[in-house]
Parts: C-alpha cells; sequence; structure tokens
DNA sequence: GACAAATTTGAGCGATCGTTCAATACTACT
DNA sequence: AGTAGTATTGAACGATCGCTCAAATTTGTC
C-alpha cells in the first residue's frame, strides 16, 4: 500500500446523489420520493445512480450513514458554539428544530423521525441505522447533561432524560407538522423546560441540605 | 323523510375496505399499500373499491375519517373502564400503546403518528383530519386531567400537559420502533410519571399552605 | 315476475416504478 | 499515443402503480 490517500474520484457524484436524496427522503419520504427524481435532481443519469449503489434499498442506507456523520457538524456542533451553558444547550437544540420548521412552513419536521417511522418496520438494515443516528443523538444531549453536574440531582438518571429530549423533540414536532403549527410544540417544549426547573430546584434543595449537615 | 332508518346496503363492503385501508395504511404506510393489496386483503375487486371512492387519496381521508369515530369505543372507552382515577387513566391509555407494540413485536406504533408523519405535508384535507384525530385525543386527556382537580396545581394548564401526553407517547413509539425494543419508550413513560408526581407534590404543598391560611 | 337501481366483476388501460446494459466519454499511468 | 479502469450516458425493460368501464349480478320495489 502506498502512503498517498486513495483516489476519489468518484466523491463528487456518490456525494451529491448522497445529498439529494437526503433531502428528497426528508421532505416527500422514502415511497414518495422516485428513483426518477432523485436522477433529475441530482443532474445525473439513473445508470450513475446505479453505478455507486446496488439499488434504492442500498442507497437509504447510504444515505442513513451519511445522516450519522452529519449530525455533529450540521447540528449538534453549532449548537454547542451557540451557548456553552449545557442546559441552555438542550433548548438551544429544541430551538434549532424549531427554527428548521419555521423555514420549511411546519413541513418536513425531523428526517430520521419520518424514516423511522416509515421505513424501520420492514427494513432491519435501516432500522439499525436510524436506532444508531438516534443512539448518537441522545449520546450527545446526554453529555451535556452530565456537565450539568449538581444542578440537576445526582441520583437522576441523565441517560433517560437525553432520551425524554429527544420523546420531546419528535412528539412535538409531530403535532406541529398536524396542526401546521408550531403552538404544540412550543407547549412541548415548555413543559419539558418546567420539569427540568422542578428537577434543579430539587438538586438546590438537596444542597442546601448537605451543606447544613456538613 | 320516512321514519325507517335509511337504508344502508352497502356498508358491509364498505366498512370491510376501510377497515382493510386503515390496518395496511398501518402496518405498512400509505404510500407503501398498494390499492391491489387492499383489494386482495378486503376480498373485493378493484371497481368495487372505486364504486364507493373516488381513488386512493379520497379513501385514506374516509379511513382517517373512520378512525375519528373509532378513538373512542376502540382506545378510550376500555382504558376508562380500567380505571376511575383519572391521572392512573392517562398511564393506562398509554399502557394500552405499549401492549400494542408488544403484540406487533415493536412495530405499527400509532397509526395517527405515522401517517401524520407521512402524508400530512402534501395533503391538507389529510393533515386536518390527522389533526382533528389528535385534538380528540387530547381533548380526551385533558378531561381527565381536569378531573383530576386540585391533585394538580389550580394554575396548571391541562390541556397543554394533555397535549404532552401525545407527545411523550408518540415520541417514545418512534424511538421504540427504531429500536426493537421498550426501553426508550418506558422511560419515557416514568419520566413522565415522575414529572407529574412533582405536580402533584406540588399541588399537595399549595393545598396545605392554603389549610394553614385559613 | 318485471323493472330500476345499486353492486360486483375482472380484464385491461396508460403511467410510473425500480432497474439494466451496451455504448460512450473520461482519467490516470506508461 | 496507447491502454486499462472508471464514470457517464440514456434508451428501454418487465413489474407494478392507481384506475376505468362495459357487462353481469344482486337487491329493492311494485
Amino acid at each position: 500500500m502506498t502512503a498517498q490517500a486513495t483516489p476519489q474520484p468518484e466523491l463528487e457524484t456518490k456525494q451529491r446523489i448522497l445529498r439529494t436524496a437526503f433531502q428528497l427522503f426528508h421532505e416527500q419520504g422514502f415511497h414518495a420520493t422516485g428513483v426518477a427524481t432523485i436522477v433529475r435532481q441530482a443532474d445525473i443519469n439513473p445508470g450513475s445512480l446505479y453505478h455507486f449503489f446496488q439499488g434504492k434499498d442500498q442507497l437509504l442506507l447510504q444515505v442513513l450513514e451519511f445522516a450519522i456523520h452529519y449530525l455533529s457538524p450540521a447540528v449538534m456542533d453549532p449548537v454547542e458554539r451557540l451557548t456553552s451553558d449545557p442546559i441552555e444547550r438542550v433548548f438551544a437544540l429544541l430551538d434549532q428544530y424549531r427554527a428548521g420548521m419555521v423555514r420549511s412552513g411546519c413541513r418536513m419536521g425531523c428526517p430520521m423521525g419520518n424514516l423511522a417511522l416509515e421505513v424501520s418496520d420492514g427494513n432491519p438494515d435501516a432500522r439499525a441505522l436510524i436506532h444508531k443516528n438516534f443512539e448518537n443523538w441522545t449520546q450527545r444531549v446526554e453529555g451535556w447533561l452530565i456537565a450539568a453536574g449538581d444542578r440537576l440531582p445526582a441520583d437522576l438518571d441523565r441517560r433517560q432524560l437525553a432520551r425524554f429530549v429527544l420523546t420531546v423533540m419528535e412528539g412535538g414536532l409531530m403535532q406541529a407538522r398536524a396542526a401546521d403549527g408550531l403552538s404544540a410544540y412550543d407547549q412541548s417544549v415548555n413543559v419539558l423546560r418546567e420539569h427540568m426547573n422542578l428537577l434543579q430546584q430539587q438538586a438546590k434543595t438537596t444542597r442546601k441540605k448537605a451543606k447544613r449537615r456538613t
């Protein structure tokens, strides 16, 4: 093996197909998106797509893997740049998804969420990758909750709470799609905020008690 | 108009089509379900379907209207029969959806949730009906939360909390589908339970204060 | 039993689906 | 310039899509 980087002349086209498919699956869903549409939108011919991918199903898997790598630079890192407060990062993340909904006129929602409900039942490989996406998302939020330290109760299961944040986001976005409005999403985020406030009060009280005891 | 009930000789077939389509849309999604499959499963011919429905899209709308009437007798009433405690009814409802997931091997999830993400963007009529389904669901839960009276804080927005219950259910089911396991769903319900416990503690404290003041 | 209306039949329509492949163009290395 | 490997072209395939409709059958009414 030589020291030089492996030549990847196909990267441009393949990457363009992946991004186009990702966007279309997000906008219209997997089954509603025809290969012809992907091909047209990516400005290629069908043969090119099938040169890089075995078929539509395998394209979906590659799109899901693309999404895994897309998450950190495109979603999580920008949020972390917005604020260093770990708890505020949670709500900044939820705000970012909100902004996406505003931008799209309450359409589209979360790309993973959409695909999760549409394709995970009949496609174990896709399901595993969607699960991986969710796990990575959750793990990142869990990190913030761990970083919150004693602002949250010591015995609080932070992974569980991180999963709950995802739950609130996906459930809230779903209702926003159905209502063509963001009030249900906002209300859900508000309740989550209230819950986190209660947890922080709880932690505060416990800290004071511990202080008194010393 | 005569006093006798309007004759509905078509009810049997039409109803069978609606139920079959509802089940298939739930199992496979709208786009993944072909008219041929519905026709085969309902044991009819294509022409029969198009005698009663103008097309697949209108069938979807009728299915969504069917679901509206289906909610109370098939979902909410059984839950109310299980327990009369209004707060426990919330968790009995969440348990019922859990049972459905167990029965289907972590597939299918919530029929409205699935359709909400798949068809609501490009079909305003369908979106409105899905929204109506969600609103009815929420309204029923809101009724329970109102019935909980002073066990919950007096100033608590009970409609907001009812919407949050739906958020938790849908978000939790989504993750259960992706993970092929119910732990994320159970954890989400646990956090909701914890939140409701905190609210009840809050209400209790306020009640005691009010008593002391008298 | 005759008539009208409602229902069911099922072959078959054009359009679109995902996919193939032989031919062509491009690229990298000698 | 020649060659091998890669990438791209785009017409065309069979299968399935949602859907139609004239004919046959069943149902309701007198």
